[in-house]
Formats: structure tokens, C-alpha cells, sequence
DNA sequence: ATAGCAGCCGTACCATAGTACGGAGTCAAG
DNA sequence: CTTGACTCCGTACTATGGTACGGCTGCTAT
């Protein structure tokens, strides 16, 4: 063996599957490493690289957006940067807040239903309002 | 005509479209209505309960749970109910507080790469902290 | 009465992000 | 030097939530 994992250590180290990471190769989101006989052998930029893609997934950027973005991160291309963060960032607002109202509705609904007996609760009506 | 809208009518007011209100039919969410000749027409009713889907969907239930929930309506199971209220309130939170550090990240990834020239930002390290 | 838009229906297709599978090769250990 | 785990590869399949298509029919206005 040389230094570095393979892909079954690689995809272990981020959480994730094989397969998936086999997935982000022919995306084009992972570039293949040059094989040490016949077996690939990753290191602590692949690595990084993977975790970049999961924590991107979690902003909620699609692949393709994370494809573009990978692209970017060796250009200068600052404009391009600072124009999908503000737009992730602002969909992100928008989002948190749609979760917020959705939790209070829930919350609601919780309480409304927590309480003993009495006939059905009103499902329906606790998201009516927000 | 009848009193009620058809298809058209019910989609447009809940912001769905046709289709989709058809794929909401054939999944069991929405019932469907009683014809009137050879045309459908939906009350008020069948707006509560699409609109009830849509919000229910942004709160993360998917539409195997919004139908249960839905079944749940006209019973007395609160339990089953809060449960699934409450899996659903702390499945959003983890949400809520991951899409705020996502939040963080892009505001400190926007923060880099707004200023002026200087060479690349750095996309993956803004994402590295968490 | 007739054109043409809606509605109805089944079936097929789409995007996104994986997940599974089967065969062939390879590597390290016993 | 064989066994067993792991890799590689291509292809196919999955889940979720729709979206599109084409044929047929029926309602409505001109």
C-alpha cells in the first residue's frame, strides 16, 4: 500500500457510500486519482473535497450548483461567487422561515392534540392559519 | 353550472397545477368528487384539504405521511398524531439549526469574495469550520 | 350545429440523487 | 498459492414528486 485510502476509507471518513462516491466521479464532482497498480488511492484533498460537497448539499446547493462551484474555486471569477452565495443565502432566509411558521404550526397542533380526550383533532384546521 | 369549480378552478387557487391535483387523486390524498354530468366540481372542502397537503409538504411530510395524517383526521388516534407531530417538530429543528450554519457559512463564503480583487477565494475552506 | 376549449383517463416520461448488481481483476494474509 | 475482501466498471433499478401526451368526450358560445 501507498499513503492514502481507498474509496471504501475515503467514503467511510465522510459518511457516506461507495457508491456514491463513484457517483460523484462520473458526475464530475470528484476527479479519479491515478491508480497505484489498480486501485485508486485518495488523500487529504479528496477528502476535503468530498466534505465540501456534502456541507454544499446541506446549504442546498444542487450538484450542478456544487459542480459550478467547484469549478469556480480556481478561477477569480469572484463576481459569479459572491452572486450564488447571496442567491443561496436568500433562498436559505426564505426557507428557515417557512420551517419556523411550519414548526409553530406544529407546535399547535401538538398542543391542541396533547390534551386528553374529546373527539378528533382538528388536523386540518391547525395548519389553516400560517 | 353547478356551484363549485372544476379542476382548473381548484388547482389555480392553491397555486398546483392540473396534473398535479390528478396525481393527488390517484394517490388517495384528494378524493374525487361526484360528477356532474361528466365534469368533477370541488367546494370548499377540497380547497382546505389541497391547501392542507401543500402546507403539510412544507413542513417536510411527505405525501405517504400527509396521507396518514389525512386518514387521522377523522379518527380519535391523538397519540398517533402527536407522535408524529412531534417526530416531525425535532426532525425540523435539526433542519432549521443546520440551514443557519449553512447560513453562516455562505455569509462568511460572500464576506471573503466580496472584497475586491486579490486572487481566488477559497470556496471549499469557507465551508471547512462547519 | 359546430368549433373549440376543458375535462377525463391511462400511460409514459422527467429530474434529482443516489443504490444495486454482476462480473472480472487485484491484493494481502494465511 | 489459494481464499476472501475489496476494487473497478458498466448498466440497471429505485424513490419521490411530479409533468406531459394523446385520444376521447362533453359543455358552451357563436
Amino acid at each position: 500500500m501507498k499513503n492514502g485510502v481507498t474509496i471504501a476509507g475515503l467514503a467511510k471518513a465522510v459518511g457516506v457510500g461507495v457508491e456514491t462516491v463513484r457517483y460523484y466521479q462520473r458526475r464530475g464532482l470528484l476527479e479519479v486519482p491515478q491508480a497505484i497498480g489498480a486501485v485508486r488511492h485518495y488523500g487529504p484533498d479528496d477528502l476535503r473535497r468530498l466534505s465540501f460537497i456534502r456541507r454544499a448539499q446541506g446549504a442546498g446547493f444542487t450538484l450542478e450548483e456544487i459542480t459550478e462551484l467547484l469549478a469556480l474555486d480556481r478561477t477569480e471569477d469572484r463576481t459569479r461567487i459572491h452572486a450564488m452565495a447571496a442567491e443561496r443565502i436568500a433562498a436559505l432566509d426564505i426557507k428557515i422561515h417557512e420551517l419556523e411558521a411550519s414548526r409553530t404550526a406544529l407546535e399547535r397542533l401538538r398542543a391542541t392534540c396533547a390534551s386528553g380526550k374529546g373527539g378528533a383533532c382538528p388536523i386540518i384546521e391547525a395548519f389553516d392559519p400560517g
